[in-house]
DNA sequence: GACCTATCTGCAAACGATTGCGTTAAGGTG
DNA sequence: CACCTTAACGCAATCGTTTGCAGATAGGTC
């Protein structure tokens, strides 16, 4: 059927050990016969079956990655920039969506288990004494979840919600709500301690929402009835929402509320308005999260976000500039 | 170091064999043992390797899904539903993205080919002889690409697009452009057949355009230049770069000239103003395709598309209402 | 009770690669 | 020339499953 090892071998006139070394050791054979080799393989197609070498070695070259919903558009730039840090070590990318229901997290997490060397995990839903349980079967790297121990690459959200508040502050506001993400959300976590201990500043917290447009729509009439002249979104899609569901309620913004999105995504930087928000290295996550897999070296990486002003926030009402 | 089929057997107290059956033909096997023996498993926590079996039975119940893009907002709805189909069966997913290098393709595919039961092949930039040449090596179902002989899902683009231009000449416009899609693709040679046959239209047709917000930026001074009042663009990002590009140059949308896209995607929905487009099935596309693939079976399926009103089109400016 | 059939289970040979070990030949050293 | 080292390669066991074949047991039929 398929060319093997064995066909390479016989026609090269030399035994299938060597064939093999020629491609995982070739510095163990000879030059001139390692070229012999090389050519036979191309003239026959030759391509190493990868299930054979993987129930030898133990290893499998392939890379699981879980993101909690493939639909939201902060997931495919680090989907992509994984990907491709994959494939220049010559691994393959498992993709999978929990939908972000913690059941089929785990579910996944376990079925590929077997199937791969790695796992990136990308802002799991999963409790954190599940997830240390998890990492005793399968070695992974946590995107967006840091846990003391477990090999982390998360983003400094915190930081960039002080930078979104403070420019709310600066442009004259003083009492603002953060609308939270989902339950069992890091992030959203992270941000909101940050949220409740800016000073100067009246905060409400409203959530914990769906992280999608739907979130943010559902959110809006709470926001009105607020009383806060600006808000920090969970994300470009919450905000987006938010920004719809104010629009039919009659609320403008940026003119009656402010509205500071996360993640700078492709949706967020081409909605109108130009959405105020904080910027999130997706991409860079992704290809971290997978080079540390590689390596498989185990360590805590921060990287750092930062807030983009764009047309959605605006100085509160009745405000006179200093 | 991890429980195999043999220390299943052991722990109860039955052949390899058996093990291997009650996973693999459960009704080849007494219910009594099967019970047990799937108790021991579950006790043992117990997965079967992956590798070994398809070393055994050639089969991986991998599928490859390849795209052009994977931070084009068109795709991920698709690899959403693809990856979900494939997970009710047990299979399981690898996803890359060739960045629209015809090449990078081919060493995609070739690269999965021995580790996957098939691939499916997202908007294809390599040439109908290439692909033809490609399936003899493994086999793949196409979306948005017809070639005979092989399985194909494609979406009725043609349809949608003439559904664009009756609405269109339905709002008065008499002279519209086409900005078409990237060298290499069906779907937007599909458009540009469909177009250029619309009764009752001056067409023209400015590309090929990379398919991306840039490439429609790009594409804006000449739209202006053109002497039209409604453009179709190859998809929702291609749009939306126009609409801006056409701002910038004092071209008000749809007060100057209409726009419409095509894809339905996230970003298009949530746009301002809100995007005409047609829409695609993505998610159908995605599932079926590879449901497809799984059953083996070759088909050539057509998926409708269907035009969303919005509010990026209007009649030309001067027209008199009916 | 002899014979047959249907069920269930065990045996052992694969699948295609990797790798520790042993053999060979070539070359270097005193 | 005897000895040792080293480079290059062959040999064969092994990874964890699957599966065709055969043996065993039980039950049914005449």
């Amino acid at each position: 059927m398929s060319v093997t090892i064995r066909d390479v071998a016989q026609a090269s006139g030399v035994h299938v050990s060597t064939v093999s070394r020629t491609f995982s050791a070739p510095h163990l054979v000879n030059a001139e016969t390692r070229t012999r080799v090389l050519a036979a393989a191309e003239q026959l197609d030759y391509r190493p079956n990868r299930a054979a070498r993987s129930l030898k070695t133990g290893r499998t070259n392939n890379i699981g990655l879980i993101v909690a919903d493939l639909a939201n558009p902060f997931f495919p730039p680090l989907i992509k920039a994984a990907q491709a840090a994959a494939r220049r070590q010559d691994y393959h990318l498992f993709v999978a969506d929990t939908g972000e229901d913690p059941v089929e997290e785990e579910n996944l997490v376990l079925a590929f288990s077997k199937q791969v060397d790695g796992i990136v995990l990308c802002s799991p839903r999963l409790s954190n004494k599940a997830l240390e349980k998890l990492s005793e079967q399968v070695s992974f790297v946590l995107v967006n979840r840091r846990i003391r121990g477990l090999t982390t690459v998360v983003m400094d959200v915190a930081n960039g919600a002080r930078a979104a508040m403070e420019h709310l502050v600066s442009l004259g506001h003083r009492r603002v709500a953060l609308v939270a993400g989902p339950a069992g959300s890091w992030t959203s976590g992270e941000i909101r301690k940050a949220v409740s201990e800016t000073p100067g500043l009246d905060t409400v917290v409203i959530g914990p929402n769906s992280p999608t447009e739907e979130g943010g729509i559902a959110a809006a009439p709470m926001i009105a009835e607020a009383g806060v002249t600006g808000v920090l979104a969970y994300n470009d899609l919450v905000a987006i929402g938010l920004i719809e569901g104010l629009e039919v309620l009659g609320v403008d913004v940026p003119g009656d509320v402010s509205v500071i999105g996360f993640d700078d995504s492709i949706t967020g930087r081409l909605h109108r308005p130009k959405l105020t928000t904080v910027a999130m290295p997706a991409s860079d996550a992704g290809r971290m999260a997978v080079d540390l897999l590689i390596q498989s070296m185990s360590a805590a990486t921060v990287l750092e976000t930062h807030l983009v002003v764009r047309e959605s926030t605006a100085p509160p009402k009745g405000h006179r500039a200093a």
